[in-house]
DNA sequence: GTCTATACGCCGATAGAC
DNA sequence: GTCTATCGGCGTATAGAC
């Protein structure tokens, strides 16, 4: 891993746990072992080094899910599958948890990332509850695009209660919740 | 509004919008238009001010949120209220908001009213479920924790999916998906 | 490519006068 | 109660040597 690797994985990490305004270039240095000189010469700054952190994470994060969405399984196991990954829940989405940093909202290039990934994400369970209603899984009156954005609303709001409780509890509640009201488990 | 009702209002907007990181004591001393020993004089610093901040914004959502769910109408239709009820969506829930702030979930103190607020939202909901089930309006099957916990969810996450995108619309379509999967509106 | 030096304003607070 | 002065450290770079 050379030093733009470094800088680009310590920021990734820096943003999942302190977001875009509380993270600071001495921070990345410290965490990188990188040297103020380096950064200024891969990266025009704070900005252009967390667009490529982002980019990462979220390449990332399609890729896993598109995996688990994509696997063996009915449209209900793989929705489950997805939901209940394995999951550090504490430590939140790495990509939602970039909506409440207002200089990441307030920024197009660096909103983009994030706009990509949930727009895809809601588009790929919407196919997959449509699919779900052809095999009769779920119900036929449900409108697949809302009910994927309920899909994936449930587990960034699980992420936002866990974090309130400092506990796991309420997001596998929600989870639960949400795959209940889906249809009874055959 | 004497001072120190300024100065804890003008925190509760700036941490509604730039988080508890993002909020400088001088920035709430621009927009309060208080002086720099009006602040230290009323509160110790940034950490009291804050809680006096969260606390004011606890107790009157628990207030609005507490009447919604208390008026007339059956178990689904006040939860339709409340979820439907008009809101600012893309500046998002200024309690939840607080879960994506390292410095708030690292402190006991400054927690403490975000969780107390989401328990308290979470038993509320539960009641107003199994209420709807007594009536018949919810199937018996549903555990109504875990779907309370995915009605408060799907809010939340309703927020982080319609940030992201700039827009209103996937909120809407959460809230309308959670309210489907709840069961037809008769 | 990486290093050190330098810059200048903001952060969060304390001190002491009025 | 409120004001101004002062403080050491951090945030976010730029400059120029090696």
């Amino acid at each position: 891993m050379d030093t733009a690797d470094r800088l680009i994985e310590s920021t990734r990490e820096l943003l999942w746990e302190r977001g875009y305004v509380g993270t600071s270039p001495k921070a990345i240095l410290q965490r990188s072992g990188a040297g103020q000189g380096s950064m200024y010469h891969h990266f025009t700054g704070k900005p252009d080094l967390a667009l490529a952190a982002e980019r990462r994470t979220v390449d990332e994060m399609r890729a896993t899910v598109d995996a688990l969405l994509s696997g063996p399984g009915t449209a209900r196991e793989r929705i489950a599958v997805y939901l209940r990954r394995e999951r550090d829940v504490l430590r939140g989405c790495p990509v939602g948890r970039l909506t409440m940093d207002p200089d990441v909202v307030a920024s197009p290039e660096l909103r983009a990332p994030v706009e990509e990934l949930f727009t895809w994400l809601r588009g790929r369970l919407t196919a997959l509850v449509a699919e779900g209603q052809a095999s009769g899984e779920f119900a036929p009156g449900l409108d697949p695009a809302d009910t994927a954005a309920a899909i994936a609303a449930t587990l960034q709001g699980g992420y936002v209660l866990a974090r309130a409780s400092d506990s796991v509890e309420p997001f596998d509640r929600a989870v639960s919740g949400i795959l209940a009201l889906l249809g009874p488990t055959p």
